[in-house]
DNA sequence: CAAAAAATCACGCCTTTCCGGGATGCCTGA
DNA sequence: TCAGGCATCCCGGAAAGGCGTGATTTTTTG
């Protein structure tokens, strides 16, 4: 019997899945949370094999999550649950040590069938999902990792700040902003303003 | 009797609604979508009192096909279904003929007042869905409607091309390009490049 | 048709970015 | 200890953008 544990704060979809579940003989819902407080409460008193839980939440998003469960109780399978099929979201999941990432769109047969894979440890990828993660790493979609500074400097130009200004706010000299933003145009491949804010709008960096 | 109808790619949505539904006496599921093409098939030859639709389906979005489903058969009620409390889908749902909006994480009482309050030819909105609604409308997000040309060029500045290539592009002098940005500048009430695109990109300008 | 809105082009002036260098400490991990 | 990444600062010239103002032509629309 696979015990399973649900983490979503959508009525509908914890509904959904134990209903679907419920028709399962050896698969079981012990319980579910609509947060992450809740959820990790339960499980400093519960345990379960397998958690499905959405990545974004009211208080916490699921990277984190997941991550404080993998520490905390190694032995429970994480199968991630989203309706986004990006390999950034999937990635870090996956690197939080998630076991498997499903998006909301899948059947019945699919969510029963990942279940009774990541219980047994092996990974469990949502075709598509699958999908986005080769293209994701194979492709240009590569962001090499910006430092402290730099992420702050990016945040502050996509504000609209100019660099007197930036300069003000983080206390350096205007010639170190634009240093640091001579590197992240370097770093991110791009050539001008216009550019980098929407690179990093679009890839979530700020 | 009131007669509801599910359009949703996620099949543990149109699961869990079905599961809360079947407990309410006098709400009765007549049937499901899981995309618009199957949705207006069915309505070809069946009728409902309400739909809950999701914005996001696999063929079409959400709001071109309330505009056809209003269109063809305006006694139908359409309640949009998403997990997004964002200002734009809300208005244009709205705008194009829903009867309410309808959060994800709404619980079983509030679908089902949801339900029976559009039914009756009034308007519901969740609670965050309005608030996101008001500050839209009652704040600076107000956008002035742009021209063509407008448009045209802020895209071509978005994908960080400089004057000299947009006017290029464009098959206009670089001074009439500059004409362009000032008045997008004035119209979006944004001072330079970075403002101008961020503010693009978030309000889907492109 | 006549008024309004949109699109076009122009000039001057100043500010800001962009770019290619170079330089100096500071800290950390091999 | 020492290389390498990081953050800091500096210079100078070229390019691009920002701002005010004004003008002409086309298109839209009441």
């Amino acid at each position: 019997m696979i015990k399973v544990y649900i983490v979503d704060d959508h009525a509908v979809v914890i509904e959904g899945i134990y209903s679907l579940l419920q028709k399962e003989k050896d698969i079981e819902m012990t319980g579910y949370a609509s947060n992450a407080a809740n959820c990790l409460q339960y499980f400093s008193s519960h345990t379960a094999d397998v958690i499905l839980m959405d990545i974004s939440l009211p208080d916490m998003n699921g990277v984190d999550l997941c991550r404080l469960i993998k520490k905390n109780y190694p032995g429970i399978m994480v199968l991630a649950l989203s309706t986004f099929n990006q390999g950034t979201y999937i990635r870090k999941m996956m690197e939080s040590g998630a076991s498997g990432y499903l998006l909301k769109n899948a059947g019945r047969q699919e969510i029963i069938e990942a279940i009774k894979v990541v219980v047994k440890g092996k990974t469990y990828l949502s075709f598509d999902a699958g999908q986005a993660l080769k293209s994701g790493t194979e492709q240009l979609n590569n962001i090499p990792p910006l430092t402290k500074r730099e992420k702050e400097v990016l945040a502050a130009v996509a504000e609209g700040l100019t660099n007197t200004q930036i300069a003000e706010k983080l206390f350096i000299s205007v010639d170190t902003v634009e240093s640091h933003r001579k590197n992240l145009h370097a770093k991110l491949n791009v050539k001008n303003t216009a550019m980098l804010v929407r690179l990093a709008i679009e890839n979530d960096l700020l």
